[in-house]
DNA sequence: GGCCTGATTGTTGAG
DNA sequence: CTCAACAATCAGGCC
């Protein structure tokens, strides 16, 4: 149990020295989500995120001319960074119960993608 | 009318 | 060890 007890851990020196921001356009596939999660379990969404929903409905009420996630994503960064390091652990928390069940999933696939080939099956649709 | 971008940070997987 | 791409959201912008 100690493996993650420390929820809040965010390693913190990994500077990145890759600034160069992706060009203009992001190779994401954002059409459709198609069916990938069969094999590819998606990531859940990070402390940040859950922190972002309940940001969003409250700056949405005190802002009600806020336009996109946009703007609300530049002041909750900003807050979020300035939120305390306990009260981010709370999110903290919740995001890393999501990972414990995201690695599961991962490692199975992992574990499927070495124990077998991929044969596409495919049967359903 | 329909599809894509943009911005936030964190997290994880692969090389 | 290090990089790079992706996770949600949502409204506006473009052809």
């Amino acid at each position: 149990m100690k493996t993650r007890s420390s929820a809040a851990a965010p390693a913190p020196a990994r500077s990145v020295p890759a600034p160069a921001r992706r060009a203009t356009t992001k190779p994401r596939a954002k059409k459709k989500p198609l069916k990938d999660d069969r094999n590819k379990p998606k990531k859940p969404p990070t402390a940040f995120f859950y922190f972002l929903e309940d940001f969003r409905k409250t700056y949405q009420q005190e802002n009600p001319d806020v336009k996109s996630m946009r703007d609300i994503g530049k002041a909750c960064g900003e807050k979020w960074k300035t939120m305390s390091f306990e009260e981010k652990v709370a999110y903290y928390d919740i995001a890393t119960e999501k990972r414990a069940e995201f690695e599961r999933a991962m490692a199975e696939y992992i574990k499927r993608k070495e124990s077998g080939d991929f044969s596409e099956e495919s049967d359903y649709e």
